[in-house]
Formats: structure tokens, sequence, C-alpha cells
DNA sequence: GTACTTGTTGAACG
DNA sequence: TCGTTCAACAAGTA
């Protein structure tokens, strides 16, 4: 499931290998998965490729190709030059190992410089094309700030636990409008970090905490960004296996098991409808 | 057959 | 109208 960090080391891969390349012809096997005017695509330049939240932005010379990933999509790039060299991944899984194209390619883009296959186990993922910038806004409009922007700061998060003081910590952050890209992976991984509990309501969080809090949303991604890089990596040279990706997680799939900063067994609780795991003794 | 996975959406509540 | 909670949905795995 790519999460932010690991959308932004996709895209930055994207980057690297279709930037200024033509789009020569593409083919649709899940009518389902692609919005839009595919025949539009068809002759355009990519100018640059973008990431809001978890959505890819790939902006053509005249329209833009939308791509949300979900939880098991992949797009893998085949140069032409160099067949076997995949340069972009996704979700790792023993879909991995197949030869593209196989059962969970959905849609293919050739382009003048090798192929673009979007593989999803599950078919959540989708891709739309839009005609101009006005329709992408559309589909951005609910987000809230990127982490890294200079619209999120301790204040602005201070304001939003304010507003909704009998939310759960966990649910707040796991709302787009809060920060834009968090997932349960990393509202428990910032959590842990923050030493607070994920059913915590919004309002009981002593101002420390909240400083605590937004200083570990940027540092959790950033170091899972760090990770990213290398899960690519191993994409190229583990053939289907599952690679590092959740290697360095503190808490996240780890229930049960001993908590890495203190030795107590980390438990589970719900929080909505999502699975929260913590340490008890280090989260308060 | 059942429970579980995630992000998103929409319904239902006070 | 708003904030909040809950359920549903996508499709597959164990």
């Amino acid at each position: 499931m790519p999460e932010l960090p690991e959308v932004e080391t996709i895209r930055r891969g994207l980057e690297s290998v279709i930037l200024e390349k033509i789009i020569v012809s593409i083919e649709v096997k899940v009518l389902k998965l692609f919005r839009g005017n595919k025949a539009l695509l068809v002759g355009q330049k990519v100018v640059s490729v973008s990431r809001r939240a978890k959505l890819l932005i790939i902006k053509l010379t005249n329209c833009y190709l939308v791509v949300h990933l979900k939880m098991t999509g992949q797009l893998i790039f085949v140069p032409k030059s160099k067949p076997k060299d995949i340069t972009v991944g996704g979700h790792p899984d023993r879909a991995y190992s197949l030869k593209l194209p196989h059962e969970y390619t959905h849609i293919i883009i050739q382009f003048n410089n090798g192929a673009l296959y979007y593989n999803d186990l599950r078919k959540f993922g989708w891709m739309a094309v839009c005609e101009s910038q006005k329709d992408v806004d559309r589909l951005t409009a609910d987000l809230g700030p990127e982490y890294n922007s200079t619209d999120f700061t301790h204040g602005y998060l201070t304001a939003k636990l304010t507003k909704r003081p009998k939310a759960k910590i966990k649910q707040v952050l796991l709302d787009q409008k809060t920060v834009a890209g968090l997932g349960n992976i990393y509202t428990d991984e910032a959590l842990f970090c923050a030493k607070v509990l994920p059913n915590r309501l919004a309002s009981s969080l002593k101002k420390p905490e909240v400083k605590k809090l937004y200083g570990c949303i940027p540092k959790v991604l950033k170091e899972a960004l760090k990770h990213g890089g290398s899960t690519l990596k191993d994409y190229r040279h583990v053939d289907g296996g599952y690679g590092s990706y959740l290697s360095f997680a503190k808490v996240y799939g780890r229930a049960k098991q001993p908590c890495k900063v203190c030795g107590s067994l980390l438990e589970t609780t719900k929080v909505g409808a999502r699975t929260a795991t913590y340490c008890p003794k280090c989260q308060r």
C-alpha cells in the first residue's frame, strides 16, 4: 500500500523516466479504473510529475493525468532500451515477480521510450484525465496542507485540534483535511513518536504534546521517505520479495510484539473503523 | 462463509 | 448547517 512517502518515491522515479517523453498509445483493460477520454493523451508530452497527498499528477502539454494507487496499485516502467530494468515501483507482493503485463495489469501507457504498466491486485485505484487545472483542483479541493508546506504550522495544527475537541486524535490526523496524505501507518507512527495514545480526545492534548506531535508528523514521513528510496532498490533486486518497506515502523503492524523503546507488548484498539497499534507504556 | 485490509464517500445522528 | 460517527464499497487473502 503506497503511503505518502512511497507515492513521493514513485513520483521521483516517474519523473526521472517520463519527463519530456511522449505518450504513443494507451490501453485500458479494465474500464472502470479509467475516467475521462484516453484519446486525449495520445501524442502529448509530459511537462511535469507532481504529487498532492497520495495523488500523482502528471501534467501533459494540453491536459493532466491524475493517478491514485489506493491500497494495491503499482506503476512500473519498463524502458525500451533495457527491458529488464524496472525503474518505478509500488506495493510489493507476489505479483511483482510475474512477467509484465500480467493478470493484474489493467492499464498500459506506451511512451516513446518505454511502457508504463498500471497494476492493481484489488482494483481500488484509478486514473483520471483532467482537461483543465480546474478539473485537477476539484480532485484536490478538500485536501489539507502538505506536511512540508508553509501552511502546515504549529498554530495551524493547534487550531485544527481546538476545532474538533471531541474527536479522537488519531481520527483528526487521518482526516485528509487536517494534513494531506496521512494514512493508518503514519498516524500510528506519529502518535507513538509524540507519546500520545491514539484514542485521546483532541482537546485533551497538552500544549507540549501538540508541539511534539507537530514535529513528529514531518519526522516520521521524512524517515519513511528515506526507506521508500531503499524499498525501491529492493524491488529491482528481489524478485517478488516484500522489501524493507515496513521494517522501520515502530508500532504499525507490530501488535503483541515488544515495543522497540521499552519492551512492553504493543496493543491494539479500534479508533473509528481503523485498527490503531500503540505502546501502553510509552504513550499516554 | 467470515473476518480483515485502506482511503474515500455518503448516510444518519444530535 | 455542522461536527461527528458509522457503514459501505472496492477485491482479494487467510
